[in-house]
DNA sequence: GCCAACGTTGGC
DNA sequence: GCCAACGTTGGC
């Protein structure tokens, strides 16, 4: 799942602990919260649109899909003025801090990994969220963990 | 700040 | 159902 690094970074749902995800207008991106992410999955926490774009840490789906009510508040930005109650048009689940690296694994550094070539994130880079195979999943964990190996030893 | 890529809308 | 126009995203 992506983020602007400067709206909502992993800080923000560290210290929050639970936030429902509200806000996503892209049919693509609900319908894989909406089919394919189920509670207590681990996702990729990215942020997008910073200085120093990359995968910060992992989030957990913490429930089942629901009708996102902002869609409904004409004051807000994501009001959507088609949706009607009794068929919303845009859900969203609750998302979980799990963990935050020690240091981020950069978008630069996944590009440099031919392993990890055929994400969607180089694709399709602007669908906020995205489906990860489990062996890029593994990768990218042991990248963060290279990195805080280094890390410790530099202290 | 620019621009390429891409999703969405709306006219036909 | 097609496709041009448009708006938005995201990397640089």
């Amino acid at each position: 799942m992506k983020t602007e690094g400067d709206v909502y970074p992993i800080s923000q749902l560290k210290k929050e602990g639970k936030t429902p995800w509200s806000g996503v207008r892209s049919f693509a991106a609900r319908n894989n919260m909406r089919d394919k992410m189920c509670v207590g999955d681990l996702c990729l926490f990215y942020h997008s649109s910073s200085n120093a774009n990359g995968v910060y840490g992992i989030a957990r789906v913490a429930s089942a899909p629901y009708p996102d009510s902002s869609q409904f508040d004409s004051k807000s930005p994501y009001f959507d003025a088609r949706s009607r109650t009794e068929n919303p048009m845009w859900i969203l689940i609750d998302i979980a801090f799990e963990s935050e690296y020690a240091k981020p694994v950069l978008l630069e550094e996944l590009k440099k990994d031919p392993s990890l070539n055929e994400m969607v994130l180089f694709k399709n880079s602007r669908l906020s969220i995205q489906p990860v195979s489990e062996i890029h999943f593994e990768r990218i964990g042991l990248l963060a963990a290279e990195r805080a190996e280094v890390l410790r030893r530099e202290r």
